[in-house]
DNA sequence: GGACGCATGTAAGAAGTTACATGATTTC
DNA sequence: GAAATCATGTAACTTCTTACATGCGTCC
């Protein structure tokens, strides 16, 4: 049974403990969503999915307060993670419309300095994200797993050698315009 | 009307003369690929699309050889190909499945590792796809516009970044756990 | 004559986003 | 008492990939 790559993220969620859908949610939108996104429409579907086959286990919990499910990773759902983790990664994709636009930017360096200054804003807001998450990350790390903060910092080193090549694509673009 | 993006791609395709289905696949993917894929399954529906919205215009064409359609931008396409020219850029997504299971690597650096390796083997593989598409770039170039080598640069550049940054982190990962 | 490249398309399905719907609890 | 947050879900829709189907022209 072949599962969706959302399952890995959902699986991948409960490998320290057992987690709620919404709470998997939260994390999700603070750390892999700026490699990999899931929405709730994508969530409670795969939970029940998971459920369906063996590999998470849901618990009712009212206890605290609110009413929730919490998910438990099965023995069978653990050993499809490590399997999944085991193989080589295949999906690597990059979708840039900025750079699409310069691409089509034609003859006209006044366009494509325009594009190149919203491009770099954009590098620069996804790097203000990046560094709102790395205290929340440094917890993790603390706990004796490195791999967060680890990945965490490639988001930031990748995303502001972006920033720079947009300012040294600019000055190139405005040499070449003068 | 509000266009979607594989739209703009076509019309992007056709800003310099006019060009098939066929065609617009073939260049697609000697360049934007990279950072923006598109399908026959996409391109021929676009193509009707555009053409019935006034955009572009079809003409059979049976002369040379084989029967086939080309596509010219009318001057409303154009126009609406500049326009979202000089909208602000939106659309960046990432998506790394190598990051996913690194982050979810746990306290296991050995599956890190083979990771880490699997993920510079895809890096090394989309730059050796790039170089290659470099030579092609270079006539376009010379025609006087330098933005599609200036973006093939870039996908060259940053893949090497990325290249690089796998091999810093397995050095990292092999001090740490040594 | 067969393989390859040119050329156009459709159908099915997977994946993902967005908006909507509901309701409880907690905090100010 | 209002607002924010916790919590779970569904429906409709868009987007995109993959596989299939077809057929002609050219080159070896």
């Amino acid at each position: 049974m072949e599962l969706s790559h959302t399952a890995y993220v959902v699986l991948g969620m409960l490998r320290h403990g057992p987690r709620s859908g919404y709470e998997i949610k939260a994390v999700v939108d603070k750390s892999t969503r700026f490699f990999w996104a899931a929405s709730y429409g994508q969530i409670y579907p795969e939970l029940k999915r998971l459920a369906d086959a063996g590999l998470i286990e849901g618990r009712g919990e009212a206890s605290g307060g609110r009413k929730r499910t919490v998910y438990t990773l099965t023995d069978a759902g653990r050993a499809k993670l490590a399997d999944w983790l085991s193989r080589g990664a295949e999906v690597l994709e990059y979708r840039d419309e900025g750079l699409l636009k310069l691409f089509f930017a034609a003859a006209d360096p006044d366009a494509a300095l325009a594009i190149l200054e919203a491009k770099q804003r954009l590098h620069e807001e996804k790097l203000a994200a990046l560094r709102t998450v790395e205290a929340a990350t440094l917890e993790i790390k603390a706990a004796g797993d490195p791999f967060p903060d680890l990945v965490l910092r490639y988001g930031i080193e990748s995303t502001e050698w972006m920033v720079a090549w947009c300012k040294r694509a600019r000055a190139e673009v405005e040499k070449g315009a003068s």
